[in-house]
DNA sequence: TAAAAAGCCTAATTTATATTAGGTCATTAG
DNA sequence: CTAATGACCTAATATAAATTAGGCTTTTTA
């Protein structure tokens, strides 16, 4: 059995937990908003997937994907997630060129299109973000009530938790020592993304070269 | 829980059948080429089966159907089919004004549009279709080859297992005395459909009413 | 027995889904 | 270093599937 590739396994990932979570085949375009991508790169990964024989499907038959074999867990069951800056510092965040290292997390936590940003500051401690941690973050332009989100206030890049109260939204730190940021209407502010994981640990850029090696 | 139809019950237990058979739930149109009836047919069917709570979907996705509460199996597991002529014979069949009674069938022989025709002749009693037996007919334009078919050669209907030889078609009977009938170019042949069932029994109109009352 | 409900149909229309075309960019295999 | 892959994208297009509209007929039901 052929092997694939990190996309293909995320893709194959991805058509069971749907299949599992919707109790019938996800579509084309259902994968791609789970994946954070667009239709046609399912399509051709899906095509792939055929190839090596993973999937079966009837052509132009919605939701007809199959699944033959079930993808082997994977040894590891972390993937790759780029380190892309620093938040709730002034630094931007968010240009790819700025990828400075790598994390490595479960994929069962990863949704849509991902990056890490490195924590600093001490504004989470309550709900265990510390100082050097990594926060996984789904970029996706708006959340709800109560997320944890990496949010830009005019040009500061800040991790807080999302509170919508009636006609104004707050950021509130999860620190008792600090006060909650109140977004008035004149405020710019832009959600970058969810929180969906923190990794308290060292980046691993060397340890996936290792993964890969062995 | 709401009594269903006839119809209704039928199309619950098509929509279990295919689902198994297909490991997906069916579309509509599926479902409509199963039953021997138009897609809109089966949509109103699926609103009154929503209605009822049986099933539930989500409104325009593709294979939505979920099943709530599967069919109580029919106590008699009978249905009524009506009989519309005899065949064998040089009379016209398929005249539904000529309904000449009913019988009742195991469901899980049906498929499609189904009637039933009594047999004259000996012609298949080696495929133990005798005289005054009923054969259950599905309505369709095509067969397949070596399938039993009712099958109008010029103004003759007969019921005999088709054969496809290359170049030309043949009609055997299932009775050693008798030839096949060999289809020219120039012999009008018109599948009328085929043999899904043979009831070896009495005209059970009457048994029908009795199931009614009771 | 008249009205309502159930079943069907044809003809469109709308929406969802799949698929193609034609690129870009990065990574990998030669 | 260069070609082949893999992974993406935007913009269309093609096809499947669902749904609506408007009518007809038969069966049920009040």
């Amino acid at each position: 059995m052929e092997q694939l590739t990190n996309t293909q396994n995320t893709l194959l990932q991805a058509i069971e937990r749907l299949k599992r979570a919707m109790g019938m085949s996800p579509t084309v375009q259902e994968l791609a908003v789970e994946l954070g991508v667009k239709a046609p790169s399912v399509f051709e990964g899906l095509k792939r997937l055929e190839d090596k024989g993973y999937i079966r499907r009837q052509a132009r038959k919605a939701r007809s994907i199959e699944i033959l074999h079930a993808q082997t867990p994977d040894k590891t069951n972390l993937t790759a997630v780029p380190v892309l800056g620093m938040v709730a510092a002034g630094a931007p965040i968010l240009a790819l060129e700025n990828k400075i290292g790598q994390v490595m997390v479960p994929n069962n936590v990863l949704r849509g299109k991902c990056f890490a940003l490195k924590v600093q500051g001490d504004s989470m401690i309550d709900a265990d973000i510390f100082e050097g941690d990594y926060v996984v973050v789904r970029q996706q332009p708006i959340a709800e009530n109560s997320d944890i989100v990496v949010a830009m206030v005019g040009e500061e890049a800040t991790v807080k938790r999302l509170s919508i109260e009636g006609e104004h939204i707050e950021l509130r730190p999860e620190n008792q020592k600090l006060k909650p940021i109140i977004i008035g209407q004149q405020d710019e502010l832009k959600i970058i993304g969810k929180v969906l994981h923190v990794w308290s640990g060292v980046d691993t850029e060397a340890l996936l070269e290792k993964a890969k090696g062995g």
